[in-house]
DNA sequence: GACGGTTTGTAGCTAGCACTACAAATAGGC
DNA sequence: GCCTATTTGTAGTGCTAGCTACAAACCGTC
């Protein structure tokens, strides 16, 4: 079979066989149900359920479970977060700043979509010991987080917004703490409201 | 058979055959385990090897996974929280009583026992449905520590030490919210340096 | 010391999980 | 219109979970 290997090279994507299914509408589906129920709660039954597909159409399109859920994250991410974090820089007043951030994180995390937290923080708790890595892939997201925060607090002070003397560091480790803490309430079934509150003193530990 | 009914109503607890393992000493073990893993993945086969007993003897003596679970959660409380709970109240400062509160709180949740965080808030995240009940009376426990802390606060106002105007059910709701964050911080391998940190700014939500 | 109630250890049960063979169905390339 | 690559649906695999039947071992009581 003489393959003329640069033509097929040059075209990217030639489907060949059968087309697939949806795949976007699919994880924007499946990451609703990994949002609201968790990594290992959610079986490839259900999951399958709500994407309209059968098992191995799952797994040849995602891998696996938790490549699937890896990929939700990221679109979670995307869609959710990615304009939170971009007006956190783009309003000049550090103060302003994180309370607009934290009114809008008890928004999302009350969302109609999914209103169980942040799929970050709570989707990989209490993962069997194989499950690990998917943990602490989570975990790794939110220290980055966390650098967001602080690489925000730093520039309030450098702005001379905030006090030179306030510890960043702590404060950065507080605010993505009490936003993890957030989640929990979220998950929980706390009110929009009642997350409105906390946000409203979030503003507090700043300095 | 004309057995003495009185008599062995008189006497309340007869063991009559084969006596029981050590029942406290397993809750113990129980309770280590599930506070590391979480109780859904913690397997009835685990307990039963930490435990030094076979399922029947486990099933025997506590019914089921969930109610030894909940057996667990109380023992839980009362060795590690009771006496902090006590402490907040005893403490005539408010702020010096919440800035010991959270500091005894960062040590417990970063304990050599099992330096996981607060089994109260990160055991029953992610159940099965079937298991909801659990998540629920944890989130019911929680809402109580919540009242203890507007208990608190409210008392602090009393006093003169806290402004009237405060909002002090928002304040509560933080302080719970915060300590829940903190939990999750701990799961994920926190030090107790970085939660003692959190701990300190902690105080600055009282007002 | 035999009896009767209780616990124990062995072994296994049912159900549900993530995942996969396999062949029929599909669709572009020649 | 055939070939070939890919996806699809059906049906099932192996594994592990929580839980339990059953008989032997135990121990106060008569």
């Amino acid at each position: 079979m003489p393959v003329k290997i640069n033509e097929t090279i040059i075209q990217p994507h030639v489907p060949k066989g059968r087309q697939r299914f949806d795949r976007a509408a699919a994880l924007d589906r499946a990451l609703e149900l990994f949002w609201r129920k968790g990594f290992t709660p959610t079986t490839v039954g259900e999951l399958c359920a709500v994407m309209g597909i059968n098992p191995p159409s799952l797994y040849g399109a995602f891998g696996n479970k938790a490549q699937l859920f890896m990929e939700a994250i990221a679109q979670y991410e995307r869609v959710y977060w990615d304009q939170t974090w971009v007006a956190l820089e783009a309003e000049p007043d550090v103060r302003k700043a994180f309370a607009a951030f934290f009114a809008e994180a008890a928004r999302i995390l009350t969302s109609p979509d999914a209103p169980c937290g942040c799929v970050v923080v709570t989707g990989a708790i209490n993962v069997p010991a194989e499950d690990q890595h998917i943990a602490d892939a989570l975990r790794n997201l939110r220290e980055q987080e966390r650098d967001l925060f602080l690489a925000r607090l730093q520039r309030g002070v450098a702005d001379g917004q905030l006090a030179d003397e306030i510890d960043t560091d702590a404060i950065a480790t507080s605010l993505i703490t009490l936003l993890e803490g957030m989640s929990i309430e979220a998950s929980g079934g706390a009110a929009g409201k009642r997350l409105q509150q906390v946000a409203a003193c979030a503003v507090r530990l700043v300095g």
